[in-house]
RNA sequence: GGACGGGUGGCCGAGCGGCUGAAGGCACCGGUUUGCUAAACCGGCAUACAGGGUAAACCUGUAUCGCGGGUUCGAAUCCCGCCCCGUCCGCCA
């Protein structure tokens, strides 16, 4: 959620803002509509006053009257209850005035409100504006010592590699077959070592996290209400991505969402709350399974295990003071966080400086990381697949977006007793299967086998090779 | 699934038609006292929106006692609907 107040001061800002990220919303509708409601809000403001004023001056006098009306005697009842009723008119007339207003505001609230959810957080102007993926910036590479990225995988290894997909297939660690006999496309069960494998790495990632960087351990539902989607930020926009559990066509009382992301639990964790500065910041930690339902990615990458509707996913949350330097410092030590982990697993990744068309209405800033897949890309003159990389982590700042939805706030020193709106980042520690690509892909040997990253081993019971 | 009980400020908790934005306590902040700490005492202490004021201090107004609706001149308080939380029993793990 935007500040109305700053959409009010600065509409230009917003109205680039969302050009910037392609996202269409009026604007201009939202002025007028404020413009509107602020109206008719200080117009029925003003006769509540007098109303409120009114009902203190002769409510005491209506109640003497109606003491004295129940003792009085016959001939004199019509002369109280004529005072009664002259008292009680002037009041009663402006009530139907202030109901009237009441219904003026009722009707352009939801649109108006139905807007501002939509305005995109518009981008740091340090941010490169581009129309989408292709504009992205490169950043950053890096390779581990046995792998040249300006070399082909059989110029680096000896041998052509094969896809994860291949792999999985011919050492038995996923049954895509029976994933879609159970539920349909993009679901895949995993098997025996590959299911050894998604349980070592996410560990890995996790105490990763827990104990070299102190983040808090918590879990967090999958199963959440709907506020905790929209204030995560995640409704209205990204609604046709989620999983809907209509309870209410059940009786029950509410309906229930299936979180992509344990962001959401993270973020949630707090909604409603105002903390102490000196809880701050809030490093959190979770593992949880993750659904999407890939509305609108039809056709695309749908074999393998790389687009699925369910998967895992290690994922790191801060929640901050309200400071652009210190968010701006969480991020970097955020994504420091995951370049560790990938050069302890030894794949080769580079940073991706998201542009403006390719950001989420929640962020002011993102960064990805890819990872190499020899498995993925162009095709060569064989029917081969030419390597690329592929997105694995995905790093955002968002300022306080989220936090102003959630109504997540804290109080301290610096803010001088009043509360502020905290800011809160995000970024993946690592998703699984997704990972097992590269890692599949990239430590294939020349015999079929696939090697397991010495980091995963004492979590393997030290086995070396899968097959 | 059955039977109850309950949702009030940062927290606990009273109030059950006007004098209540809301007693009391805790926490927190400022002060007095004090060798230090503790205690004691005094004072302060909700949020949002709108208007005024210098984008500060502050002032004014309105709203907010789970949510929505109703009764009433007037509702935290009465009525109706909904949501949520808890307890006990049953069922399942």
């Amino acid at each position: 959620m935007i500040d109305l107040k700053a959409l009010r001061e600065d509409p230009e800002r917003f109205r680039v803002g969302a050009a910037r990220k392609k996202v269409t919303v009026d604007i201009d509708r939202i002025l007028v509509l404020d413009e509107a409601r602020r109206k008719a809000v200080g117009a029925q403001e003003t006769l509540r006053a007098e109303q409120n004023k009114l009902s203190k001056e002769s409510g005491p006098e209506i109640g003497k009257l109606m003491g004295q009306l129940k003792k009085a005697p016959e001939g004199e009842r019509g002369a109280i209850e004529a005072k009664l009723a002259e008292l009680k008119a002037r009041p009663k007339a402006l009530a139907d005035q202030v109901t009237a207003l009441g219904k003026e505001i009722e009707a352009l609230e939801p649109e108006l409100n139905g807007l501002l959810l939509q305005v995109p957080l518009p981008a740091d102007p340090d941010v490169p504006v581009g129309e989408g993926s292709e504009d992205n910036v490169e950043l950053s590479r890096w390779d581990p010592a046995w792998w040249d990225s300006s070399k082909s995988f059989e110029e680096n290894k000896g041998f052509a590699p094969k896809t994860h997909i291949e792999l999985a297939e011919s050492l038995g660690l996923v049954n895509f077959e029976r994933g879609v006999k159970l539920a349909g496309s993009r679901s895949y069960v995993l098997t025996g070592m590959g299911m050894r494998l998604h349980q070592a790495v996410l560990r890995y990632a996790y105490d990763f996290i827990l104990e070299k960087h102190g983040f808090q351990a918590i879990s967090v539902p999958v199963l959440v209400r709907e506020e905790a989607m929209q204030g995560t930020g995640f409704f209205p926009t990204g609604r046709e991505q989620t999983y809907q559990l209509e309870e209410s066509k059940r009786g029950g009382g509410q309906d229930m969402f299936l979180t992509g992301t344990g962001e959401v639990g993270l973020m949630g964790l707090h909604a409603d709350e105002i903390l102490d500065e000196a809880q701050l910041p809030l490093q959190y930690a979770t593992v949880s399974t993750c659904f999407r339902r890939e509305a609108g990615a039809a056709g695309r990458d749908t074999a393998g295990l790389y687009r699925i509707h369910q998967f895992d996913k290690v994922e790191q949350v801060v929640i901050c003071r309200a400071d652009e330097g210190e968010s701006r410092a969480w991020h970097k030590k955020m994504i420091g966080i995951v370049e560790e982990l990938l050069r302890s697993l030894e794949l080769p990744y580079r940073l991706l400086q998201c542009c403006t068309g390719d950001l989420g209405v929640k962020n002011a800033d993102m960064v990805d990381i890819e990872c190499w897949m020899p498995g993925r890309g162009e095709l060569d003159a064989n029917e081969r697949p030419m390597g690329a990389y592929g997105e694995t982590h995905s790093a955002s700042r968002l300022y306080d977006f989220q936090c102003r939805r959630l109504n997540m706030r804290y109080k301290g020193e610096s803010t001088g007793g009043k509360t502020v709106f905290c800011h809160s980042l995000n970024n993946t520690v690592l998703a699984s299967p997704r990972v097992l690509i590269p890692i599949l892909e990239m430590y294939q040997e020349a015999d079929g086998r696939v090697r397991v990253p010495k980091v995963l081993q004492r979590h393997l019971g030290g086995i070396e090779h899968v097959g």
